[in-house]
DNA sequence: CGCCGATTATGATACGTTTCACCCTAACGC
DNA sequence: GCGTTAGGGTGAAACGTATCATAATCGGCG
């Protein structure tokens, strides 16, 4: 049926070793040699067997990726910069997409695992750390993404959500805001928990303000549509006069939540700000007040960190590169503004 | 340093068959048996060599999905439903991102040749036929998306782009507008192809309409504002009254483009429909009218659609799915109507 | 002309799994 | 008690590649 090696030796009358030569170290064969063989495997069609290659090798050339929700742009442009950066040592990307279930993470491990990947990348959902250890002393590095290693025993590309969550709550405090609701879930994600926290304590530092938590199941347009639909649902005196949202998919749905058929204005009414800063925040109903994260350089630097831990032998080079976040404003959280936007 | 059966088998006391029965076919094994071998399993930390299964199989357990744009949430819908669908028999989505580049599309073709997916959905750009045919020669089912097969050689599942570009012209003819301009590209891409072919087709029907071409490098956000910038530079009298985007990210940069620091409204001063309906097209500065597609559904079948192929010997059974698009009007196309959204 | 080193080519081997033809044993029917 | 059968289990073979020790070839030089 398939065409392997042998045959395309047989036709090209040199040896399988040869072959295997012209196809990996062609400067190692003569020039003649070179012509004649690729000449056998164009016209057999033949084409190398990966997982014979992988078998032989013990490892593949790929590296997994499991991300919380392929949806969100956040993680495709994380994606698009850890390919991008893959693709310069000529590995290639395995997408997988947990969505936010531990049980889908699980079964993505396990799929990478029995891949033998050359390495992982991943934003956790469940308890994986053991799993992941056993990975590691296989001698398959892992690097944590858009999350800090707690305990250093892992390599982590992260953002520092504290201080994202901070900006976002202090923002809303200066514009005067004093009711200020959290929404975001579930609360074991680690980025909800340390967005809130950073909102906890730039509230410390303002006795008069008080904050609502209102936790999703997932952070969705659809889930934040539910919550702003909820909202609306109250009465005036009982509502929030901002929110900040743990995402920008949460946010625009509580956009479509809070001002449909309805007179809520934001950000007059309520004031509202995202995080992740994704490229449609800038062009939603009222362009949205975001934090920004470096999302692409985040994905290339997770590679970066990854590649580095495989080179090293000696098991004790874990390093922990955390970004800051920026905050960007807009018309969701300033009366006065005419937004310029970028 | 790996973990073989061999090993299993040698502690759990069993032959290799054995173990690779309870591994596959637990029910032909005493009960006894199984649960020392899974024992031994668990003690050793075993996990299943792909490369290996692979190799003896001759085929991967893993379908490969070439896409145009993994951050173009159209087709990551498409991607999720192609998954759910895919996950029911077992097999994984392998996802590529051509990024509409024919080099990048040659290279992940390669690469799920190389890896012997079990079957291969495409939505192509360059002139991949020969190379499709000769996988389907070797036995790896194609199937077409968002793309109908031009000579039935080739089942594929896609959506009346014609009949929906004719849909949303009709529309902008029927709210009154009359210089119409068509934005999108490369032209060599047939969905905008087909689009425009639409677009051209209603206006037939309408002498006194005309349409101009402002053909893109890409189908983006940056794109779309690039055009609307440069249609807002424009002497008022010499800009359309309305604008049929080829996808709904192009027309989120429209938007973005004609809107800011700008007079210009929408759709007072021009309408504009885009193409996709994705989710984030309701709540965008002005919700967005659209033609819409079943993204998941698109998906799902296309996966069905293959594994029916390579259920079949006989290969004369490709099948033509073709679904119709519906027109959703928001605010963007509509001057009087408070839009209700959903 | 013969020797040597360098350059090329060879081909057996191993990677870890699944399969399949075969063996063993115990139970059953007659 | 013997033949038959079925259920469990065995282990060698094969999948297609890369590697590596070995062999062949060549050119140059003494």
């Amino acid at each position: 049926m398939s065409v392997s090696v042998r045959e395309v030796a047989a036709l090209a009358g040199v040896s399988v070793g040869t072959v295997s030569n012209v196809l990996n170290r062609p400067d190692k064969v003569t020039e003649a040699t070179v012509v004649r063989v690729r000449e056998a495997i164009e016209q057999l069609g033949f084409v190398r067997n990966d997982a014979a290659r992988q078998l032989r090798a013990g490892r593949s050339r790929s590296i997994g990726l499991v991300v919380l929700d392929a949806g969100n742009p956040f993680f495709t442009d994380l994606a698009r910069g850890a390919e991008a950066r893959a693709l310069r040592d000529g590995l290639a990307v395995l997408l997988g997409n947990s969505d936010e279930d531990a049980e889908r993470e699980r079964s993505y491990l396990e799929l990478f695992e029995e891949q033998r990947v050359a390495g992982l990348l991943i934003t956790p959902v469940g308890h994986v750390v053991p799993r992941l250890e056993r990975l590691r002393e296989r001698g398959t590095p892992t690097v944590l993404v858009d999350r800090q290693a707690e305990n250093a025993t892992f390599s982590s590309v992260a953002v520092d959500d504290v201080a994202g969550g901070h900006m976002a709550v202090s923002h809303l405090v200066e514009i005067g805001r004093r009711r200020i609701a959290f929404v975001g879930g579930p609360a074991g994600i680690r980025q909800v928990s340390d967005r809130l926290e950073g909102a906890r304590r730039a509230l410390a530092e303002h006795s008069t303000v008080t904050i609502e938590v209102i936790e999703t199941e997932s952070l969705t347009v659809l889930q934040g549509r539910a919550v702003g639909e909820a909202i609306r649902a109250r009465p005036k005196s009982e509502r929030p006069d901002a929110i900040f949202a743990a995402n920008d998919l949460l946010a625009v749905g509580l956009l479509q939540g809070l001002m449909i058929l309805s007179d809520i204005r934001v950000p007059e009414d309520i004031a509202l700000i995202g995080y992740d800063d994704i490229a449609f925040a800038s062009s939603s109903v009222v362009p949205l007040s975001s934090i920004r994260q470096p999302s692409a350089l985040i994905g290339s630097t997770a590679v970066d960190l990854l590649l580095r831990e495989a080179a090293t032998t000696g098991d004790f080079a874990h390093e922990q590169v955390v970004f800051q976040p920026e905050l960007i404003v807009r018309a969701s959280t300033s009366t006065t503004v005419a937004s310029s936007d970028e």
